[in-house]
RNA sequence: UCCCCGAUAGCUCAAUGGUAGAGCGAGCGGCUGUUAACCGCUAGGUUCAAGGUUCGAGUCCUUGUCGGGGAGCCA
């Protein structure tokens, strides 16, 4: 009797003598026949469960079987038959119990719709769910091919470390990691300060003393690594955790998330946006192809037309448009009529609802803008000519060469630009920036010995897995989810 | 962090300032090759916490905690 998962017995030839192993989803029972019960048995290999036929003269039926609920834990031996309305389904010889549900009446997951946020609470229980158990898989899913993308078309995987000593990322709040003792950190003595004299309480930390001899924090980029990398061995990425510790409280935000930095040499803005292109939708067809299962579930209770609107951005060209064009898209509806709560000028950042507005009401798809003001992006992104809105065009201020993705529902997707590759022009953005120029000697040295144009961008994986499977919330696509005020699993 | 909304049975929600209810789920019984099953009965409550107003608070006020939506920061 060979024990298949629930995925292969689905398939299994009728007549074949099987072992399943699972959880209960649920147990119907019937008096016809002498008495039997249904066990829908799932084992998470797969989105459907398989229906197992109890009949009555089990030894351990009235005792066992016919009081098994939600998320029993079985063993069923049996045969693969024909179930009347399609399908296989197993006439069970033996159902043996591994592990009951205690007090079922308050196990928190129940035969019924929960809200997403109930569950929530019990992460450790939620993946045994339809949707979480989709969710489980397709993050799987894309992050294998994530890695097969970028490995069929030559890039290396590299891994950037998790904690960094560079202080100047620039990309937000950080997680402090440090071994000092926090109610007695050790402080620097004042210059001239007697030897044995105490240490005031305010003078700053010694960091010194510290793990590491200096100060260090949780990444929340890996692109400055992977550039080192990119600039010897032409097309890398790195795919890992990052982490900001922005006290952010939105529907789009942990403070751990997985990100996706891929870095090409000899490659400019335009070139980024297309492996941009080619990587979104390479997901999308990657999900249809492989979890057709899980995918129509979304299709149905998640996102209705889901499956539809994939379908469109698969088969449409990105629209490509100059940060200056956009404004003069949204200066133009602003005269038409629409309202925004904020307004639109060159120069200053869009706002979400303008985002919306590009992917959502005016392009009716993913749109990559690109080449930004420069004082609104960071001292990496290459300068563009002085005044030109990098299409070709004139605009009202200098750009860099940045992009940003944007797609309806989630937003901006990806953020990427070409670096700035000429040491003279990066030294002047890192000094009008005010930013410590002595501390970026490594990734200004890639720019003295044999510098190379680059460029390379960032794709959230939990917004990817949010973009493709219509979930709304970025805490109900990542296992455990990293929020300010939880991290309790 | 800011703005708005919310917290009542295991879950989802009702309840003019005056005896706390329903549906689902659970338990028991009935019916049935069932599959969002159906019918009947039963059990199940410190109404988020601490204060306050009132003869009387689930309901009104204050503070806090947690949750949701939006904004900012961004991916």
């Amino acid at each position: 009797m060979a024990w298949l998962r629930v995925v292969d017995a689905l398939k299994a030839p009728v007549g074949s003598s099987v072992t399943v192993k699972g959880w209960l989803r649920t147990r119907r029972d019937s008096k016809a026949e002498g008495g039997l019960s249904f066990l829908s048995v799932h084992d998470g290999t797969c989105f459907d469960a398989i229906q197992a036929v109890a009949k009555a003269d089990l030894p351990n039926y009235a005792g066992e079987v016919a009081k098994l609920t939600t998320h029993c834990s079985v063993e069923v031996d049996g045969t693969i038959v024909q179930n009347p309305k399609g399908g296989n389904e197993i006439q069970a010889t033996a159902v043996r119990v591994m592990g009951v549900v205690d007090d079922p009446d308050h196990y928190p997951i129940q035969p019924k719709p929960h809200s997403f946020e109930y569950l929530r609470e019990h992460q450790h229980l939620r993946v045994r769910t339809n949707t979480f158990g989709a969710v489980a898989r397709m993050r799987h899913c894309l992050s294998m091919a994530v890695h097969r993308f970028f490995h069929e078309r030559g890039f290396y995987y590299v891994h950037t470390p998790i904690i960094t000593g560079s202080d100047c990322e620039g990309a937000g709040q950080m997680f402090r990691v440090s071994t000092l003792d926090m109610v007695n950190c050790p402080r620097v003595r004042p210059e001239g300060a007697k030897p044995d004299a105490p240490v005031p309480p305010g003078a700053p930390v010694d960091f010194g003393q510290d793990f590491f001899g200096k100060e260090t924090h949780l990444t929340v980029s890996g692109q400055l690594n992977v550039e080192t990398y990119c600039c010897a061995l032409s097309r890398v990425y790195t795919f890992g955790p990052t982490f900001r510790a922005e006290n952010s409280n939105t529907s789009r935000h942990l403070a751990e998330f997985w990100m996706i930095e891929p870095e090409i040499a000899f490659a400019n803005l335009h070139d980024d946006s297309v492996l941009a292109e080619e990587f979104i939708k390479y997901l999308i067809r990657t999900s249809l192809a492989e979890r057709a299962d899980d995918m129509k579930f979304f299709d149905e209770r998640i996102e209705k037309g889901l499956l539809q609107r994939l379908t469109h951005v698969l088969e449409t060209p990105f629209v490509r448009v100059s940060y200056t064009e956009a404004i003069r898209v949204l200066e133009k509806a602003i005269a038409g009529g629409r309202k925004f709560e904020y307004p639109v000028k060159w120069g200053t950042d869009l706002q979400s609802e303008h985002e919306r507005f590009l992917t959502e009401e005016h392009y009716k798809g993913p749109v990559i803008l690109m080449n930004y003001p420069k004082q609104i992006k960071a001292f990496y992104m290459r300068c563009n000519d002085p005044g030109t809105d990098g299409f070709g065009g004139s605009a009202p201020g200098d750009t860099v060469a940045a992009m940003d993705v944007l797609v309806p529902g989630v937003g901006e997707i990806i953020g990427g630009s070409q670096r700035e590759e000429r040491l003279d022009r990066l030294d002047a953005r890192i000094t009008e920036m005010g930013l410590p120029i002595k501390e970026y000697w490594w990734y200004r040295d890639l720019r003295r010995y044999g510098t190379v144009p680059h460029a390379g961008f960032g794709l959230g994986f939990e917004r990817a897995m949010m973009f493709i499977t219509g979930m709304q919330n970025v805490r109900d696509v990542i296992p455990f989810p990293r929020v300010p005020k939880l991290a309790e699993f």
